[in-house]
DNA sequence: ACAACTATACTGTCTGGACGGTAAAGTTAT
DNA sequence: ATAACTTTACCGTCCAGACAGTATAGTTGT
């Protein structure tokens, strides 16, 4: 009952989402979710009593995927950088899932900025994993906030990247966290 | 007169990015903004023939300021990476205005995806200044998306970052970019 | 010089539609 | 039976944009 709960929950917030990622969030209202999601306006409103709560449920669904991968990515290393590594594939990573989700941070920005209060909560988390991660902290804080910003111009679609150099990003970003795992501090060519 | 006109729509832009940095994107209405910027709102519809139109305005207005900002850094400069710097050091500047002309970006989002396009455009053209910096390519990109990330995290105001940190990670970046003048093109190849 | 006319820059009012949210009456599952 | 869920119908509010009117400053004709 539960799972079936919430199932209806997520099944709920995915249509939000697909409304923002397809016709923007303007459009994100209750009929247009409920529609989507093939449910009355009513029973949308059964489950998220409100629309500021059902964006906030679109945060923090957003926030437990993203950070459940990164999770599931390290198991296997322990290398103290394997945070920023698997936070830096996952920001490269054009997964349909995560785009979705991202919508969560549109329709926040859009309808109320103290929605986004849970998301300034996470990246401090994210901060102090950057910082752990053996790098030089200014260093590794300038990867982070580089896949920071390549994801926030893809969310927006406003990216000016080839795909080539945006491979090359990528390659470089690991490289440079790659060699922090072997003791190079000076950066130069070995 | 065209003078006056200009001072008007400017003053006009003010009063709406002063609407959605303290009440949020989704307050930005033509009451609210006529009402700020101490017009009706017949009078607001006189210089901007629509809401769509004034979020155009504020786009084009935060555009060619960031651009004349720059502009304006690089003349006593003649290094191929200034234009890199000059764009490092504005992302980073918390100078009031431009916090405040960014709330273009932050109405546009709301209220429809289609009016970033001019900041597609404009991001095309950064990212070839950003290659011609004398800077392997992947490097210059990444310097330029951290900086973006940086600016996307404090104009929502859920950058993690200590006042520390961020001069730390300034003073990097710019090291970055110096040391490509130098010498040492080759130092980021493996 | 001055009246007639026009353009610019507004003001205040109105309306049609959309939207968030409520209420209450079913329906389904246990 | 009853709790969980869903629907339909509806209300009040808000807002974009239209519109009609006003005031002032130029421009032109005589």
């Amino acid at each position: 009952m539960a799972e079936k709960k919430d199932n209806k929950k997520t099944k709920l917030l995915k249509a939000a989402s697909q409304v923002v990622r397809s016709r923007g969030a303007s459009q994100l209202t209750l009929e247009a979710v409920a529609k989507q999601a093939e449910v009355s306006k009513g029973g949308l409103l059964y489950h998220y009593r409100s629309k500021k709560a059902l964006i906030e449920g679109m945060i923090a669904h957003m926030l437990a995927s993203f950070s459940e991968e990164i999770e599931s990515q390290i198991k296997e290393n322990k290398h103290p950088s394997a945070w920023l590594e698997a936070f830096v594939k996952l920001s490269f990573d054009p997964n349909l899932s995560n785009l979705e989700e991202s919508a969560a941070l549109v329709a926040a920005i859009a309808n109320d900025p103290e929605l986004l209060l849970p998301i300034r909560e996470q990246y401090k988390a994210w901060q102090e994993a950057t910082e752990a991660s053996g790098l030089a902290p200014a260093i590794a804080t300038i990867v982070r906030l580089a896949a920071d910003g390549l994801w926030y111009n893809e969310l927006f679609d406003i990216s000016p990247l080839t795909a080539e150099r945006r491979a090359e990003v990528l390659e470089t970003l690991l490289k440079i966290i790659k060699e922090s795992e072997n003791d190079c501090q000076d950066c130069a060519e070995s």
